[in-house]
DNA sequence: ATCCGCAGCTGTATCGATAAAGATGCCGCT
DNA sequence: AGCGGCATCTTTATCGATACAGCTGCGGAT
């Protein structure tokens, strides 16, 4: 074991193979054009060297850094980490590592030479915008290829993979009404007239199945979010309950959502699915653990992700392809809150 | 707007200004020794310009990165979102950057001279092996500062942030019985002798509870896991529940295991806290939501990630220091599975 | 009157890899 | 023999920021 000191370059990998350093470049990245000989002598200094790539170097000289930004607003939701482990094995299979950076997080005390400089080490940006964070829009721009996922409408220029937003939640209704519903709540954010986002689009998707089902849409049956988190869902739920209304199935705008209701019916005695049935959407893993299981919308997330790869990629190839947009595949998961 | 062509580099900017690039990276660094009338000069053209730092090139000729590495199993896990938000906070206060590592997805067709640069990419490294994955060791070694996070015990020649793991389910064992329990179940994975990690350690905090309250030890009431998962805790609570044996309350090796008991119990009928006590380890965000709520042995997580991101930082800056072992306070949260 | 020290700034070599163009040798074909 | 064509390998010129040595002017000590 030679060189435990000091770093061992491209450079005297080449010295001691009797090669140039392009032809160590060549073998290691795996390029064509190099000789069966000369490529087993390299790997074998390689290895008897102990050579590591420097990637700054490369990364500087190609202006690639094989990096994807994953840009979410939180870390710590079931639903990032079902989007990430996804996303991060799609990226892997076209050669790309992903790096995970969280909105929400302020970066402060940083120049904004610096502080913006951290997306450009992204060939990529995949940005997922399913909560509804302002600061998401620091990242837009900047002209990196970036591909939106999940939830939010930005401008049409930007390459879109769309839940099944209005669909998903139209069969999900229909669902609650194949089990024999008439009274159906929906739980969400607040429903804002002109923004075309995921709540209004999910409660049109509501609206549409009751429609065509001859069913009265009714005022008193949306119960407004006041935060789209578990907590809020909880909150909903004791409203909902001790407003007295009647009510014989919900349908909240997400997984978390869910779970909070059916926290905040057990907290005033309403079983659930006997007393009232329930269905969540996103398919979140504990969904499936829930006391109740959770019935739920789910929505093919390594679709999502394997197209939203596929879309990063094609764009950094061409920056100027016309933007597209594609909706995931859905099915609906029966599980015990709506049985 | 000028500029929109190619990119600023320091050196544009230097040449704007009136100045030397190292004074422009002086002042863009926020080093000291520039005159005030030529710094603000310098951040004028900066704005004016658009100008971004090239990190891969600071990186090149400076040999840090300002990223620090937090390797973990899977992403997918509750235990991970609720550490990897503190990390990342923790981190930003310091000036560091965090760039999430998956352990468990291992990087195929890629020469070893790129797999391991990748972590040389980082200033040091955080490593959580709360899983048991053989992968990580991957990551041992090759020189950089490093601290173990969590669970796992390497070699002592790595600063180590430990979970209270025996002490933690001594009092949760302790809260059973004070709950009135007498016949007290450990679900965990598979004890084996030698081994000192998470598994032994909780099981020994579960004896010493057992022993000092004057508590028979009963090999019966350890129930192994087939996984160390929701599932696989489900799966222990039926063969718990159908075996007949008998039990009133249990001690689960972690919360994600505690959330399949509970699945596992309402799948057999089994009324939680009613028939049988329940207590998990970690306080997931999700342990306030269950139904019933799960009480837990909550660590201080921020404590650790602070305690983490101290240690490496002061490794940086001393590689020669004697590695640290430092213990996580925390307290007993009683909800409703052990009311 | 001279020298020193220091704050403030500049010039240049350098980090390690790669793109692009150039050199080399070998083959087959006319 | 001559020549294009090809595969293989080498050379040269960067990429953009930073370390380091060095230059300059100015106030204060000697």
């Amino acid at each position: 074991m030679t060189a435990a000191q000091g770093t061992v370059t491209m450079g005297d990998v080449a010295r001691l193979a009797g090669v140039s350093k392009m032809t160590v470049s060549n073998v290691v990245n795996n390029r064509p054009g190099v000789s069966e000989p000369v490529r087993r002598r390299v790997l074998e200094v390689v290895r008897e060297s102990g050579y590591r790539l420097n990637v700054s170097a490369r990364t500087l000289r190609s202006g690639r850094t094989g990096v994807l930004g994953l840009a979410v607003p939180h870390v710590n939701s079931s639903y990032f980490g079902l989007l990430a482990e996804h996303v991060i094995e799609e990226a892997a299979r076209r050669g790309f590592h992903i790096a995970i950076e969280q909105t929400g997080a302020a970066a402060e005390g940083e120049f904004e030479a610096i502080a913006q400089s951290h997306k450009l080490q992204f060939d990529g940006l995949i940005l997922s915008a399913s909560g509804l964070d302002p600061q998401d829009q620091r990242l837009v721009g900047g002209g990196i290829p970036m591909v939106m996922l999940g939830e939010r409408d930005f401008a049409a220029s930007f390459d879109h993979v769309a839940m099944p937003n209005e669909e998903g939640t139209k069969a999900a209704t229909e669902h609650l009404i194949d089990r024999g519903c008439r009274r159906i709540a929906i739980v969400t954010g607040a429903v804002r007239g002109e923004d075309v986002n995921v709540v209004t689009r999910r409660h049109h998707g509501y609206l549409a199945a009751l429609l065509e089902r001859g069913m009265a849409a009714d005022a008193a049956l949306l119960e407004p979010l006041d935060a789209m988190t578990a907590e809020g869902g909880r909150r909903a739920a004791h409203r909902l309950v001790d407003s007295g209304r009647e009510v014989d199935g919900v349908v909240a705008v997400t997984d978390g959502v869910a779970q909070g209701l059916l926290r905040g019916f057990a907290d005033r005695g309403v079983r659930v699915p006997e007393d009232v049935r329930l269905i969540g959407f996103d398919d979140i893993p504990e969904a499936a653990l829930m006391v109740p299981s959770l019935s739920t919308v789910s929505p093919d997330h390594r679709w999502m992700a394997a197209k939203a790869i596929e879309l990063v990629a094609a764009r950094i190839d061409d920056p100027e392809r016309a933007a597209t947009e594609h909706t995931a595949p859905f099915t609906i998961v029966a599980r015990e809150s709506t049985r």
